[in-house]
DNA sequence: GCGGACTCTCTTTTT
DNA sequence: GAGAGTCCGC
């Protein structure tokens, strides 16, 4: 306790009942809350596995591992964490045979359910200009992240369609398939615990404390998921940020952060405004951008650090410009002695990460990109993955319909109809039926599958109960590797290296002994990347500001500070709370970095092979040039600044241009000559005095 | 059923 | 501007 501040100790030591922990980025927020566990084991006697700590991602739950077993030592000893999804699953996994499902069920991820909601529309005859496949996804999400199964979804009509007898159809054909997405995981416990009251009892049985990370990010299901888990006991403390409440977009209520003490009558509240993270120059930043937004705790972050160097703004030319000057600011800090590895780019949406890889690798310049596709969720790791789950006997339709005719067997859409009828009709688990194609009986299109059905049988008598053997001589003998090499010789290369990869992963996990199901978890829980070797490279790190979220670096660049990427186009549709959401996204950016920050605007952008000409961000209007430096060629205001209420960064409107923002000036007097990007007809050089500018 | 050529869409963030 | 979807001839 003696590295506590007061109130990070008072916290940590706070009684039973619920306690809200309010930490602004970088007040030690972690510590905080490992030190509370240390607390609860060793001066209240709490047994460790009756303690439950809960994060958002696998990240945050591996670092809160880490820093247990740093504190009691023993692997955390025993305190049962990780994330809500992980979490359900391990429940799930005990009690599914209660929801009507087999133990065995399968996640489905994304690309996958993507494709099962398409072929649901397609076989309802609804044309995606109608209803598009992206539309009912979203709206299915939306009714489980508010806790809402197909029968207590609301009625909804969309031009004709019934959503919500779609989302039924949805949910029959998941079931079917012996498949959860990774929102019924949640609301799958949620109604467990609603439907089976002794199975609540018993959960609410098996935990003393129950602690939440990011509670700012909950959604109405998670909170009735806590909810429900702390009846009784009420002893839930959660941790978290209103301000750096970012994922509204997945369901996330802010108001459950905000309205915690009126939820959760008597509960302890604790403050945490000590930042020891950024310098107080970086603070000055956050403090003037987040103070805009309303609905929010009051409270404001306190500098520990020194003053240290202020903030920089430079205006580019184009995306392209961006990446240059980025490009240079990184040798430049190089140079003063930083690490690659503590430098990163963190953008709004992850296609900005295009122009910017183009660059840093023209510049020889090493980095990563964190995101974008992940190790599980590539093809060739999928298909081999099916291969593998077939071959353990814990593979379903889904898998085999994936893997049958890859290679080519003659296996078209007709016959892969086929396919699903027989194993439907079969009454079979996919894994079984394999041993009836095997032996040539199951006619129709399943006689394309006798020699890939007797190789898999052969197989599992060979590798008997050892499941990290065989997948590669699978993939061999079955002719999918040959496959690979039709998609050219470098890019199957690349894929092959990719499925040693996974090889080598099986091999490592299940030294821990698990189940082929339980392996199977684990792939469809982990992101790519989170917890790869990776991470120790001396890389500068580019992410989206989403990812970045509860990481910190000396230097952060934040490109593309321009309207219509932040705040980004699609939130403007969501009004002031969307704007407020973007703001707490800027937020984030910022207090990411610990010494130094670089924001970028670009005057053009190309986006989908269209030209754009943004506007300068607004959020940079909250931001003086007094704590953050812009980088014009021409800083001194024009004359008439006063009196015309103009200077560089200024809105203004043109009779016949339209909307713009000024970037430059030259001249002085009625020579005044000002180059203005506006917002349609792109960067224009005007005389002031004859240019009717007005200031917007 | 397959493969090639063509058209068309769709572009925020993620467990 | 790229990837997915569709059409068509073989």
């Amino acid at each position: 306790m003696a590295d506590l501040n007061s109130a990070q100790q008072a916290a940590a030591e706070a009684g039973n009942g619920p306690q809200l922990i309010l930490a602004g980025a970088g007040s030690g927020k972690t510590r905080t809350i490992v030190h509370r566990i240390g607390h609860l084991i060793s001066h209240r006697g709490i047994a460790p596995h009756r303690i439950l700590a809960v994060t958002f991602t696998n990240k945050a739950a591996a670092e809160l591992k880490a820093r247990l077993s740093q504190l009691i030592g023993d692997d955390g000893g025993g305190v049962v964490s990780g994330t809500f999804h992980a979490i359900s699953l391990r429940l799930l996994r005990r009690y599914a045979e209660a929801l009507g499902y087999p133990r065995s069920f399968q996640v489905i991820d994304a690309d996958d359910q993507k494709a099962l909601v398409k072929r649901i529309l397609k076989q309802a005859n609804i044309a995606s200009d109608r209803l598009h496949p992206s539309y009912l996804r979203g709206w299915i999400e939306h009714c489980k992240h508010a806790g809402q199964t197909a029968e207590q979804a609301p009625a909804c009509d969309w031009n004709g369609v019934d959503l919500r007898g779609l989302y039924h159809t949805y949910q029959q054909q998941l079931r079917e398939h012996e498949r959860m997405d990774f929102s019924d995981l949640i609301l799958n416990c949620v109604v467990l615990m609603r439907e089976h009251a002794g199975i609540a009892e018993a959960l609410q049985r098996s935990f003393d404390h129950v602690l939440v990370d990011e509670y700012q990010d909950t959604n109405p299901v998670q909170h009735e998921w806590l909810t429900l888990l702390c009846t009784g006991h009420r002893n839930l403390t959660v941790v978290g940020d209103d301000d750096q409440s970012i994922y509204g977009w997945r369901g996330a209520d802010i108001r459950h952060i905000l309205e915690f003490e009126r939820i959760w009558s008597g509960a302890g509240t604790h403050r945490l405004e000590e930042n020891y993270r950024s310098t107080a120059a970086i603070l000055d930043l956050a403090n003037a951008v987040i103070c805009k937004n309303e609905d929010r705790h009051d409270k404001c972050l306190r500098p520990t650090q020194e003053q240290g160097v202020p903030p920089q703004w430079k205006v580019c030319n184009d995306e392209y410009d961006e990446a240059r000057k980025i490009a240079v600011q990184l040798n430049a800090w190089c140079d003063m002695g930083y690490a690659w590895q503590e430098m990163a780019i963190l953008y709004r949406s992850n296609r900005q990460s295009l122009a910017l890889e183009q660059i840093l690798r023209e510049s020889s310049l090493p980095y990563r990109i964190v995101g974008g596709v992940g190790f599980f969720e590539r093809l060739e790791i999928k298909d081999a993955l099916a291969y593998w789950a077939l071959l353990n006997r814990c593979g379903d339709g889904l898998q085999l319909l994936r893997i049958c005719n890859r290679p080519k067997r003659g296996i078209g859409t007709k016959g892969q109809e086929q396919l699903a009828a027989l194993l439907s009709a079969s009454g079979l688990r996919a894994h079984e039926w394999l041993d009836v194609v095997a032996d040539g009986k199951a006619g129709g299109a399943a006689g394309k599958l006798v020699p890939i059905a007797r190789l898999i049988v052969s197989l599992r008598d060979e590798i008997g109960n050892m499941p990290d053997r065989g997948l590669m001589e699978l993939l061999e003998r079955s002719g999918y590797l040959q496959s690979l090499q039709a998609m050219g010789e470098i890019e199957a290369a690349g894929r092959i290296d990719n499925l040693h990869t996974l090889q080598r992963y099986i091999e490592l996990t299940m030294e821990q002994e698990l189940t082929p199901v339980e392996f199977m978890d684990r792939a469809a829980l982990l992101q790519s990347g989170e917890e790869d070797s990776r991470d120790n490279e001396n890389t500068v790190t580019l992410m989206s500001l989403h990812r970045a979220k509860g990481l910190e670096f000396d230097c952060v660049i934040l490109p593309g500070v321009e309207e219509g990427l932040l705040p980004h186009q699609r939130s403007l549709d969501d009004g002031e709370a969307g704007i407020a959401e973007e703001r707490r996204l800027l937020y984030v950016g910022i207090t990411r970095a610990r010494r130094q920050l670089l924001l970028t605007t670009a005057r053009l952008r190309r986006l989908f092979g269209e030209t754009h000409y943004p506007l300068p961000s607004r959020f940079i209007k909250d931001m003086s040039p007094a704590i953050l430096q812009h980088d014009m060629p021409t800083p001194q205001p024009m004359q008439d600044e006063s009196e015309a209420g103009m200077g560089i960064g200024s809105s203004v409107c043109h009779p016949s241009f339209g909307e713009g923002v000024i970037t430059d000036f030259e001249g002085a007097g009625d020579a005044i000559r000002v180059t203005v990007q506006f917002r349609k007809a792109g960067i224009k050089r005007l005389m002031l005095k004859y240019a009717a500018l007005q200031a917007v």
